[in-house]
RNA sequence: UCCUCGAUAGCUCAAUGGUAGAGCAUCCGGCUGUUAACCGGAGGGUUGUAGGUUCGAAUCCUACUCGGGGAGCCA
């Protein structure tokens, strides 16, 4: 009797075939006829489940273990054999089954099609689908890519604060943290609220990016990388927005916007090439269940360079089109959904990198470029999500730095810290955001962010 | 926050002003290889909430709650 898994079952069939073995894990379907059964049983090392066939003849209890239902968990030992005239080749012939947890009638996952809402209804159940096994092993596969590849490539992995005190980084609305009675907080002299008498003896928030701080570690790493949770308190309700969602920010210094553009699409690729290779069934799954144009859309990208446009051809471009705009595209403004659609998906059919920005439409610490219009920034746009990656070069000249701080009103002595990065050694570097799970949502074809994320956390919503 | 669509059995949906139904799931029975099995039977409803119109409301009106899609903000 050996303890087995079905992943290793399936890998190398042949090693088991006619072997005494034991295998627990829960049931997806059970059918059962007059003399013998039919069990799917999936045990969660493999997107697949293997088939458990049962008789009345020789299973003591056999009607117990019919009766059992989707959900239930059971332990089979039985031997691995040919299944004769069966779409699956394998099966278990069980010469025990022993329940270990049964499932009540009310188990809300039965064998058939359900819909996305329905089952973030039920998120804690959620992952014992199809759909859901799929996404959350990508997810898994996704991150250790992540991590592997800057690590190959001698990055080091910053974990930058959860909570901070920055205030000013321009990246929407934060979620305050503290512990003082919100009933009665405690005031100064003028009755206002005494953030000095809080826990950090300050205003606290959850942070909204790990960027200024990984820019501290890139000026003496080099090569740095975060990879943690984000929070914006954004009163967002779109398919691609969360309150709590994951980002990678990679920093590197001696470095400006074009090798910052040659690691994103370098990183991309990697993941999109582990994943595609360490998870066919699941990518299988999403090509013909979620989205039937996902592995050529993802071959492509693997082939294709990544192209390259500046803002202000980008402008001329939908400019020129000739297509019905609600907004007219026009130099100054931001592009919208509409417009980065366009580019992405009929101008240029894979992702673009749209650079060179006006100054007045980005961050405080991009770098201004020479015509003192426009800053180096870029923005990656992948057809079917939109934004994906939002980057650039940091202004490292302290004196720009400070000016453009003053200009978007930002007190310059609340970020000390980070002029002080510019006042010694602050060499060009460089940077971006990956928005984790646009990336997955961009890997799986999956249209919905919170159908990505374990427990999504939305605006309302925090359930689980 | 704005625009728009929706909410009926556990799930997915019918019923468009006149007796609330089907498929799946569940329960019972049948079936010698099933795989969204199949066949027969049974149970299951304050039609999201609160008001209003009407002889009569799932259906029409108002407000609210929740959800989908889109926009803005962004990753």
């Amino acid at each position: 009797m050996e303890k087995t898994e079905v992943k290793q079952l399936l890998q190398d069939p042949e090693h088991y075939r006619d072997r005494e073995i034991e295998i627990s894990g829960w049931v997806r379907s059970n059918r059962d006829q007059k003399a013998f059964g039919f069990l799917a049983l999936n045990d969660g090392t493999h997107f697949h489940s293997i088939q458990v066939v049962y008789e009345r003849e020789t299973l003591a209890d056999y009607p117990r273990i019919s009766r059992l239902r989707a959900g239930s968990a059971v332990t089979v030992r039985g031997v691995l054999a040919t299944a004769p005239g069966a779409r699956q080749p394998w099966e278990i012939k069980a010469r025990e089954v022993i329940p270990e947890a049964e499932a009540p009638e009310d188990y809300p996952i039965q064998p058939k099609r359900h819909t996305r809402e329905f089952l973030r209804e039920v998120a804690h159940l959620r992952p014992r689908t199809n759909l859901f096994a799929a996404v959350f092993r990508v997810r898994s596969l996704a991150a250790f890519a992540l991590h592997r590849f800057f690590q190959e490539r001698g990055f080091v992995h910053v974990h930058t604060p959860i909570i901070t005190a920055s205030d000013a980084e321009g990246a929407g609305e934060t979620f305050r943290v503290t512990t003082m009675d919100p009933l009665d907080p405690p005031r100064t002299h003028r009755g206002e609220v005494d953030y000095s008498r809080d826990f950090f003896a300050r205003k606290t928030n959850l942070t909204v990016s790990g960027q200024l701080e990984a820019e501290a570690f890139a000026l003496a790493f080099k090569k740095v990388y975060t990879f943690g949770p984000t929070f914006r308190a954004e009163n967002s309700n779109t398919s691609r927005h969360a309150a709590e969602f994951w980002m990678i920010e990679p920093e590197i210094a001696f470095a400006g916007l074009e090798e910052d553009m040659e690691l994103a699409e370098a990183m991309i690729k990697d993941v999109v090439g582990y994943v595609l290779a360490q998870a066919p069934d699941e990518m299988n799954f999403f090509n013909e269940f979620v989205d039937t144009g996902l592995r050529e859309r993802l071959q492509q990208l693997l082939q294709a360079r990544f192209a390259r446009v500046t803002y202000t051809r980008a402008i001329e471009l939908l400019q020129q089109s000739g297509q019905d705009f609600s907004y007219t595209p026009s130099w100054g403004q931001d592009l919208q959904s509409e417009h980065e659609r366009y580019l992405t998906e009929q101008v240029f059919q894979k992702p673009v990198f749209v650079t060179d920005y006006p100054r007045e439409i980005k961050a405080f610490y991009m770098k201004l470029n020479p015509d003192g219009r426009t800053v180096a920034a870029t923005d990656l746009l992948v057809p079917g999500v939109g934004e994906l990656i939002g980057g650039s070069q940091r202004e490292d000249r302290p004196e720009v730095l400070e000016e453009r701080m003053r200009e978007l009103n930002i007190d310059p002595a609340e970020l000390d810290w980070y002029l002080d990065l510019r006042k010694y050694g602050g060499v060009r570097h460089a940077g971006f955001g990956l928005g984790f799970e646009r990336f997955l949502m961009y890997i799986t074809g999956v249209n919905n962010i919170r159908d990505v994320i374990p427990f999504p956390r939305t605006v309302r919503s925090c359930h689980f």
